[in-house]
DNA sequence: GAGCATGTGAGAACTGTTGTCGACTGCGAG
DNA sequence: CTCGCAGTCGACAACAGTTCTCACATGCTC
């Protein structure tokens, strides 16, 4: 059975506040700041509770670790600003209609996919910092 | 200088061998097997210049680990089946325009991204394993 | 309220990866 | 070929993120 404790309703809380994407950590980090008595281990469970439950998305940051943002129940994909963090969800039916084709021209069914871009935004950019070209 | 050494002429000579998707654990452990002696940190610097030189690919895992594969000099992605981890390399000039473009509309320059797409391969899928069917 | 399965949490353990540093060696110069 | 040296190696430690452990606490059912 599933219970109804302070903790995950509190983790399912914060989610209700923050915007763009938050690592286990960092939700962890936050609410110790704010002075909620949680301990680690129970962040990353009611995190990945919520994750099968379908009330967060998941993506991994190149540098391995998993970051969560409640998200709209439609299908959608994430522009993410590498300097600054900032999320924005983007929509693409015609690429999603592209990865079933591919994948069904290939004999695959059960066709998910992900898809991430990334990239400096305005603000960040014009702030100066040159990023390396990025190939490819 | 870069210079060429038995490990990485090794390292190299591994993903000629090899195809889809390998850990640097992995082919540490396998060419540890076939005898040669190599330091796993030493795998992971070769595979990190390849990366850089554009002769392997990485993805992450969903469980964070790095993979890499040898891949063919132009962008494109994969198709990956769950359930055998066989890999097909698919492009699609349209999901890239579509990307710069989505990006471009929010502001966003120095663009990325990242798109693999997952499912269960003809031959795994009539072997009868029938697996949940993955939401959005 | 009683009973008990489930959740909690501090910390240890584990995994993949990167850093350290003395020894080694490929490669150009002579 | 030998020399010199800077890039490289590799065993190991360090690190970060995540998961496991287990005694204790607590939500839920009756």
């Amino acid at each position: 059975m599933i219970r109804n404790t302070r903790q995950r309703t509190a983790v399912n809380a914060v989610f209700d506040e923050l915007e763009g994407f938050h690592s286990a950590q960092e939700v962890h980090a936050r609410m110790r700041a704010a002075g909620d008595s949680i301990g680690l281990s129970t962040v990353y469970r009611a995190v990945q509770a919520l994750v099968d439950d379908g009330e967060l998305d998941s993506i991994r940051t190149d540098a391995g670790e998993a970051i969560y943002r409640r998200c709209s129940a439609r299908h959608h994909h994430h522009l993410v600003c590498r300097a600054c963090g900032r999320t924005e969800e983007v929509e693409g039916p015609a690429v999603e209609r592209w990865a079933d084709r591919v994948a069904g021209e290939h004999g695959f069914v059960d066709v998910t996919h992900t898809l991430e871009i990334f990239g400096t935004c305005a603000a960040c950019h014009s702030a100066g910092a040159p990023s390396a070209d990025q190939p490819g």
